[in-house]
RNA sequence: GGUUCCGUGGCCGAGUGGCUAGGCAGCGGUCUGCAAAACCGUCUACAGCGGUUCGAAUCCGCUCGGAACCUCCA
């Protein structure tokens, strides 16, 4: 039996708003779409909150056994300045400032968001697309709502008629918005605007002469609009309905809202059935953002060289820091809430190391109920992937392993279980890496235990200004000693 | 202005109509040559004011404060 047939999980559905028992479509595969960045510019440490937030969720639900397809796209195509559907592309902008090709921006700021993901040791999608290399499906798209009545075609630009699909569709049910609101909301429109209402969104774009990227399309040259892509490319390769659709927040409207028009003008389903949407990651109660420049990148993080944070903070520490918070909750990131998780980190993995040195006793005799223990964190990650009460639960169990001495008060399928499951959520599921892991180098802990030998022979010749030399000295060098009842061991934090 | 969400102890953060996570820091112990580490014990809570209830931090209303969205943004 998969372990997902013995766990229901229970997800925060962003369109009923409410935490919902998740069935899948068709287990034991799953389909699951993430809007990915738009490659810019260097992405920084909100985006990729965003993107650990649901790396958490692809790894549970591969460690439930659901074989998960796991679509994140690439944006290449440049997305405009404004509202108005009017003004230059992000990337052409972004090319004419660097002097290079739109597509060298689009490679370079691609290989860099991998490189930073892979930092934070979070898997790569199954499916990677690219909006550029979905242009053909795009202006199918765009046929289709134009054949069913949704969008119509202006000097060479298609808009979606808004108001049109709202009298057989629900426009705003996503985000909570009411069309009439929207339309007092909206400043007027420009005299110049082509748009039969402001709440209509380009699907296609006339492209003027002095913008570069730019396709053939049945209504002359031009390029797709925002949001059709997500729409394309999500139900190309997951079908006309499938079953998680995720993005940070702040994309649910218009974004969202429009993806949902989009499917089900084009092929009368609205895609997905689950809505997840990954809160905002905060830097001085703000929330980052490229385009205000309150952000923190990747590796100011890494190397600490900004003057918002103190030290340099390791990606690992970064992804356990962030995976405290619920990613449905606003996370702010400062210098001391990163020091109190490095330091719980490093406890957190120092009982991991322990616990897999020690050897099971002939029966369980501790207090701690390793089968209660081990229900409860998936129950956890079962509801709604609370990654915070997992690792409650991975420090309980951290307290009662520190608590051993020499064996584990466990019989050997007890002790199988614990070390097994604390495997499994530390590394598997939450994804965090060990840094401080001895094995480093096999010479390096021959050297270190060198060390460690002379010192206690110091200790033992009562010798110490030479042991604390030793200790100190290990300790400048990010080797911490640590002794206990049967001799010393050592972490290496970096 | 509209929509949505939040306000938890020194800090960060879960949760919830009665059984009151966890991390970091503090305090008191144990251990240690000293320290660190580790363990044991312990102190700080649910923004304010009303209401519903046998009982609310949890539900409702109001007030105050903050955030996101309503323009591209994870």
């Amino acid at each position: 039996m998969a372990l997902y047939e013995e766990n229901d999980v229970y997800i925060s559905n962003s369109i009923s708003r409410k935490k919902e028992l998740f069935t899948a479509l068709n287990a034991p595969n799953l389909g699951l779409y993430v809007c990915g960045p738009t490659v810019y510019s260097d992405v920084h440490l909100g985006n990729c909150r965003t993107f650990i937030s649901f790396d958490l969720v692809y790894r549970y639900l591969t460690h439930l056994g659901y074989k998960v397809r796991y679509v994140r796209n690439i944006t290449d195509a440049g997305h405009l300045e404004n509202d108005a559907d009017e003004g230059e592309d992000k990337i052409s902008q972004r090319a004419r400032l660097e002097q290079l090709e739109p597509m060298e921006i689009v490679q370079k700021y691609t290989l860099g968001f991998h490189g930073v993901m892979s930092r934070f040791n979070a898997f790569p999608p199954t499916i990677e697309p690219t909006a550029t290399g979905h242009i053909v499906e795009q202006i199918d798209m765009i046929q289709k709502i134009i054949d069913e009545g949704f969008a119509y075609e202006k000097n060479g630009s298609v808009y979606f008629d808004v108001k049109k699909y709202n009298e057989s569709n629900d426009y705003g049910k996503l985000s909570g918005r009411k069309i009439e609101e929207l339309i007092s909301g909206t400043r007027e429109l420009d005299a110049q605007s082509e748009k039969e209402s402001p709440l209509d969104f380009a699907i296609w774009k006339k492209a003027s002469p002095s913008h570069i990227m730019r396709w053939n399309s049945p209504w002359g040259i031009g390029f797709p609009g925002w949001h059709l892509e997500c729409s394309v490319m999500s139900t190309k390769y997951l079908g006309d309905e499938f079953d998680i659709h995720g993005g940070g927040m702040d994309l649910k409207f218009p974004h969202h809202e429009c993806e949902i028009a989009q499917n089900k003008a084009s092929n009368g389903s609205e895609g997905p059935r689950y809505w997840m949407h990954g809160n905002m990651l905060t830097l001085n109660g703000q929330r980052m953002s490229k385009s205000t420049g309150n952000t923190l990148l990747p590796h100011e993080l890494f190397t600490g060289e900004t003057d918002k944070l103190e030290k340099g903070f390791a990606p690992t520490i970064a992804r356990f820091f962030m995976l405290q918070a619920h990613y449905g909750s606003q996370l702010d990131f400062s210098s001391d809430a990163l020091l109190a998780a490095e330091k719980g980190y490093h406890r957190l993995m120092a009982a991991y190391r322990k616990l897999a040195s020690l050897e099971p006793s002939a029966e369980s005799t501790s207090e701690f109920k390793v089968a209660e223990w081990h229900k409860a964190s998936y129950a956890a990650m079962n509801d709604d992937f609370n990654s915070p009460i997992l690792i409650s639960q991975l420090f309980e169990a951290t307290r009662t392993i520190n608590s051993w001495e020499n064996k584990a008060p466990l019989s050997a399928s007890d002790f199988k279980l614990l070390k097994e499951s604390m495997q499994a959520f530390i590394f598997d599921v939450l994804g965090l890496e060990d840094i401080g892991a001895q094995g480093s180098g096999q010479k390096l802990d021959d050297v270190i235990n060198i060390l460690l030998d002379l010192r206690k022979q110091a200790r033992d010749d009562r010798d110490f200004s030479l042991s604390d030399a030793i200790r100190d000295k290990l300790a400048d060098a990010g080797i911490e000693v640590k002794d206990g009842k049967d001799g010393s061991t050592y972490s290496i934090s970096l």
